[in-house]
RNA sequence: CGGGGUGUAGCGCAGCUUGGUAGCGCAACUGGUUUGGGACCAGUGGGUCGCGGGUUCAAAUCCUGCCACCCCGACCA
């Protein structure tokens, strides 16, 4: 394809409304287009990435027998209303009226899509075990789209769906997915870790997400370098702690003054403590299923922790969007607690929580619910009691590892893909049923499988890049090949230029021929910003048949005939193509 | 949703404090000189200064309401 053509338009500045690497790039080069917030569309570059992208995951399904078709966007609420999501849902999302008032919503996701065209479809056990795919645009209204592709409110994702007959069967379906995205993010040229992740909204009873290694990554996960643990750093469990302070003796509880302490560090530096001997309180409110205040939560944890609002709410028996931070002002004039200053002792009218660590340690500095006032000395079970002692604190770097027990260590990155059991969670409550050899009507056992297409484009640029620009890895670059000319004027130039296209189109090579009328400098910077894997410089030597070969990501150079610079990037981008392909990857 | 910031030419920005009817760089267009790492000279075109209301003889500039976008946080199958 000849660039003087083709319609792309690079920025030399960095635009305003990027901040990340991957975002900055993509609108550099002219890969995508910001239409509003979070909602991007694909310039000719970029779609040509999206396509190959897409490829390699069709490709990867079709290998595991699943099946491709395409649903609309566009769905009804009774559907939802029958799993009993249209509720649970929440402001993500994105619902719509029609002209009778009828409602919709664009789909954020769809289990239920896919669970109402098996139950019509499927009617025995002989027709099990059934995947189905698509890749489709889905919404969701995010609370804060960011970051260009990474968190959009329009996206592409791969989702898939398996039917099986029992937990065998799906634990099978789920295995085979799970070494397809292995495949599928190893060829996109990605490094990637899977790690067992929690399963939100989604529901189930099993799930690892794929994330791609990235300092930038909005996932924070944790592994350990001793055994193969890894998770989600809110899916790790974290061991029970055992009393660390036993043999400490309990002092006196004592009331001491402490102006204007209200955050843990103020208190900590003011009574000279550590963190650790600090008790931090969390105040949240709940709702019951209409989503009405029904109670208060006091939780009080080590002054250096955070929550895991997960574990949190599963201990008190309810979803996580049915718990928020308290209005502390609502809250102190019924429970008596006060801003800055709230502790665990003489708190009324809420439960109260204790994460397990605090219970087993003496002699804490706590809040004592007037201003400007900490107890020092407080210790559980004879100062104060909990409602629930539960261990809802998150891990941290350095803690033991759930399996063995050695520190964990924590890492970013991108999450590119999930898959979760679902079991019978969809089925169920919409009556997607097969009959067995007698007859017997039994819930069809689920999975469900997403890859965030657009997303793992970014996590793509993300991971290979420098300061010049994006580095493709061949098995996703939008081109194999530009040849660059540096005089377009020069009849010699051009006609080897094209001769050279001519040649590496011929055998299969994609190939980008930089004619525009622009001096050298100018196409060596778009070159480089582009990413394109192998750069052929036709230039002063093209009267002698003489070009210039380079690789994108190294910075040698070297002098050749034209026809040893073809036989070279042919040479390249097919070995690069055959490291990549299905192939290479099957035994992963 | 809470906090902060920004909206002026396709992109990046200045002008706003102290009101007088809009400017710089890049990009685009024309001509010329250039041609191996984002050239130079000369010329040209392009703006409801986010939108509405107010103050004023006069508003990009002051006051006010709204909207959009970005950042931090909350949230995030």
């Amino acid at each position: 394809m000849k660039m003087s053509k083709m319609y792309i338009r690079t920025l030399r500045e960095t635009p305003a409304e990027a901040v990340l690497p991957s975002h900055i790039l993509m609108i550099r080069t002219g890969m995508i287009r910001k239409l509003v917030s979070g909602v991007y569309g694909y310039m000719p570059l970029g779609k040509r990435v999206l396509d190959k992208v897409e490829k390699i995951v069709k490709e990867e399904m079709d290998a595991t027998g699943a099946q491709e078709i395409l649903m609309s966007a566009l769905q009804p609420a009774e559907l939802w209303q029958e799993s009993g999501r249209w509720g649970a849902y929440g402001p993500e999302m994105w619902r719509v009226k029609d002209r009778n008032e009828r409602e919709f919503c664009l789909g954020p996701t769809h289990e239920e899509i896919f669970t109402d065209i098996i139950r019509t479809g499927v009617s025995s056990y002989r027709q099990l075990p059934v995947t189905l795919y698509q890749i489709q645009t889905k919404y969701r209204d995010e609370a804060r789209p960011r970051f260009g592709l990474m968190r959009s409110r329009e996206f592409i994702m791969k989702d898939a769906y398996s039917f099986d007959r029992d937990e065998e069967g799906l634990d099978e379906s789920y295995k085979t997915m799970y070494d397809a995205y292995t495949r599928v993010f190893t060829r996109c040229g990605l490094k990637f870790r899977p790690v067992e992740a929690d399963t939100g909204a989604i529901g189930g009873n099993g799930s690892h997400e794929f994330t791609a290694l990235a300092e930038n990554g909005e996932s924070s996960i944790v592994y350990c370098e001793h055994c193969d643990m890894a998770a989600t750093d809110e899916r790790a469990e974290l061991r029970d702690d055992p009393p660390s302070s036993e043999s400490e003796a309990m002092l006196p509880l004592e009331e001491v003054e402490t102006p204007g302490t209200k955050t843990i560090e103020a208190v900590a530096d003011y009574l000279k403590l550590d963190k650790k001997q600090t008790i931090k309180a969390l105040l949240y409110e709940t709702y019951d299923d209409e989503g009405t205040l029904s109670g208060y939560v006091a939780a009080f944890i080590r002054g250096d922790r955070e929550a895991n609002v997960i574990k949190l709410a599963n201990a008190l028996g309810i979803q996580e969007h049915q718990i928020a931070f308290a209005d502390e002002e609502k809250m102190s004039v019924l429970t008596g607690c006060v801003g800055g200053f709230t502790g665990p002792i003489g708190l009324k009218n809420c439960r109260i929580i204790a994460d397990s660590e605090i219970v087993g340690l003496k002699n804490l500095c706590a809040g004592a619910n007037h201003s400007d006032h900490h107890y020092i000395n407080v210790n559980y079970g004879r100062d104060y009691t909990a409602d629930m002692v539960v261990n809802f604190k998150m891990i941290q770097e350095g803690d033991p590892c759930p399996v063995c027990g050695q520190p964990v260590k924590f890492t970013r990155g991108i999450e590119v893909g999930q898959v979760f059991k679902l079991g019978t969670k969809y089925s169920h409550p919409m009556h997607a049923v097969y009959k067995d050899e007698n007859m017997k009507e039994h819930d069809i056992v689920m999975g469900c499988y997403g890859i965030g297409v657009s997303r793992t484009m970014a996590a793509v640029v993300e991971q290979y890049h420098d300061d010049d620009g994006i580095i493709w890895p061949v098995s996703v670059a939008p081109y194999h090949v530009i040849i660059t000319v540096m005089k377009t004027k020069d009849e010699t130039q051009m006609q080897l230029a094209e001769k050279i296209e001519r040649e590496c189109a011929a055998q299969g090579i994609e190939v980008m021929l930089d004619d525009r009328d622009e001096r050298p400098g100018v196409k060596f910077k778009d070159a480089d910003l582009l990413g394109i894997p192998v750069r052929i410089t036709v230039g002063r030597k093209a009267g002698d048949g003489i070009v210039e070969y380079k690789l994108r990501k190294d910075a040698d150079k070297t002098e050749l005939s034209a026809e040893d610079a073809v036989k070279n990037a042919s040479e390249y981008i097919k070995g690069e193509l055959a490291r990549y392909s299905h192939e290479a990857v099957a035994d992963l």
